[in-house]
RNA sequence: GCCCCCAUCGUCUAGCGGCCUAGGAUACCGCCCUUUCAAGGCGGCGGCACGGGUUCGAAUCCCGUUGGGGGCACCA
């Protein structure tokens, strides 16, 4: 057994990465770096209804883009592979067959509809739904006749009828009594095995020392003991479970509440770094006032004694704010390829000049990458003015032509055009907002854009001339 | 129906018997700055779910109610 902390995410590749999910890779992450251990990826494909190959592709790529990196799974291997359950399969029917020896597992030759139906009955009359046991019990001639029937037959844990104590990491001692506990299913008839099975197998045989996951995994926890116990495993891993997401609504967290794919955030234009800082709070907390954490931070002070056990309402606005503060905190280089990435998405076709020299200009004035088009169109598009603008616009024609007229020979620089605008403004006695505003909307085609002044050197001398001259005759 | 967990501003949270006339962040509202919008600064609104105990003293401990979440699958 190794002293050295191995702990691991493992997904069912049944859709995108969820940021429930995100957030359990993080915690799961973060506990592995903070004790300098291992972190492992392991698929747990063994559904194979819902399991995609796309899937499994699209859950690394988003950990991958959140930072999360794995020492061991897919696409780098590891000494304790492989690491997709389907290829377990071998291993998983070894374990059942000693089981079975043991009297541990029994075979049932309850078919699902039985079983559907039955649960149906219990929950009518108000008694408990789980498996009542009965193939535990079958005399040899009952289960002769079932053999002889040819019926499908899975394997089921024959609980050992004893309340089972947990020691979880995040919300303490808990005790789970024998009644609850019901002989559940470890071996489908088709030869796979289930989740409870799988998972318990593989942290024992993957040496996993701490087992962190939703709180809905919570109650598979005493099954999974008692697996590990049934195989003389002499140390199974600890066991932590995290609050789970919800909605606004309070409700289970779902594509009901729009965004909840990690690649959809990415494609929106969140930065990473503002998805985990949103997400390690988001049912964590370092003290009354830290909010702002890089990620060695985040790496050096997680700690799962400090993990809420209440669910956690994921807020949007808060975390576009947290984004707006993480691009206003990145380098004008970085930016300038994702805003540049941004625009050409957008179908504008941006140079990486232009978009360099403007970066400075947007970088605050933006949550998401995705608002950059909006501000940065002018340059690059000969559009025009918006129904606003056009309504600024009315009746300003004199005036904008008279602006045209004085940039027409001015030295082409923000601080000059500024000046000149400005003596323009106070000959006429105009306030700022009623000259510069009409100005805006002839150059810019929006009465929302960034600074004019620098905008309007952006746009170059013959294009401000033709847009103040286009806007000025409508 | 049964079992488990949880309960502080709308939201994320600090608080682990006196430091609390409950702190921070977000959102919202003002003001300042200002060429628009932002960003920034300052200020404001807003909460211990309810009812019983325990205690000299409860947001903090106990019980109940209510509310929310999870589970009771040949899904994970």
């Amino acid at each position: 057994m190794t002293d050295r902390v191995r702990v691991r995410y493992a997904p069912a590749p049944t859709g995108y990465l969820h940021v429930g999910g995100a957030r359990t890779a993080l915690y799961d992450w973060l506990f592995a770096r903070r004790h300098g251990g291992a972190f492992v990826l392991r698929i747990e494909d063994t559904d194979r209804e819902r399991s995609t190959e796309e899937s499994v592709v699209a859950i690394q790529e988003s950990l991958k883009w959140l930072g999360i990196d794995w020492d061991e799974g897919p696409g780098v291997g590891g000494e304790y592979g492989p690491y997709l359950q389907t290829e377990r399969l071998e291993l998983y029917r070894e374990v059942v067959d000693i089981l079975a020896k043991r009297g541990a597992a029994y075979r049932c030759y309850c078919t699902p509809e039985e079983l559907e139906e039955r649960r149906r009955e219990a929950l009518k009359r108000g008694a408990p739904p789980g498996y009542d046991g009965r193939c535990r019990a079958l005399t040899d001639d009952e289960r002769m006749a079932f053999e002889a029937e040819e019926r499908p037959v899975a394997m089921r844990f024959a609980t050992p009828g004893r309340d089972v104590v947990v020691h979880d990491l995040v919300r303490g001692e808990a005790r789970f009594p024998a009644a609850d506990i019901k002989d559940f299913v470890i071996l489908r008839s088709d030869g796979t095995p289930t989740y409870l099975l799988a998972a318990a197998v593989d942290d024992w045989k993957m040496e996993l020392t701490h087992v962190i996951r939703g709180e809905d995994l919570f109650s598979s926890t005493p099954r999974q003991l008692l697996i590990l116990e049934a195989l003389d495993v002499a140390e199974p891993p600890r066991y932590g479970h995290l609050p789970l997401i919800v909605g606004a609504d309070r409700q289970p967290l779902s594509k009901r509440h729009g965004a909840v794919a990690v690649e959809w955030f990415r494609d929106q234009g969140y930065l990473p770094e503002a998805l985990v800082n949103y997400l390690a709070l988001l049912g964590w907390s370092y003290d009354e006032k830290t909010t702002f954490f890089t990620r060695e931070e985040l790496i050096e002070r997680f700690d799962l004694a400090r993990v809420s056990h209440n669910p956690a309402a994921f807020d949007r606005e808060k975390l576009d704010w947290m984004n707006g503060h993480y691009i206003r905190e990145a380098s004008d280089e970085r930016l300038t390829e994702l805003v540049l990435e941004t625009l050409q998405r957008a179908g504008i076709s941006a140079d990486r000049e232009t978009v360099a020299a403007a970066v400075p200009m947007i970088k605050e004035r933006m949550k998401l990458l995705s608002e950059a088009p909006a501000l940065l169109r002018f340059l690059f598009e000969d559009a025009p003015p918006d129904e606003k603008a056009r309504k600024m616009l009315a009746g300003q024609g004199e005036y904008l032509e008279k602006v045209a007229a004085r940039l027409e020979t001015v030295e082409w620089s923000a601080k000059t055009i500024e000046a000149t605008l400005r003596a323009l403004q106070e000959e006429r006695g105009l306030s700022p907002r009623k000259a510069f505003q009409p100005i805006r909307a002839a150059v810019t085609g929006t009465l929302v854009s960034p600074p004019l002044f620098e905008s309007i050197e952006f746009l170059g001398r013959e294009r401000t001339i033709a847009r103040l001259r286009s806007a000025a005759g409508v």
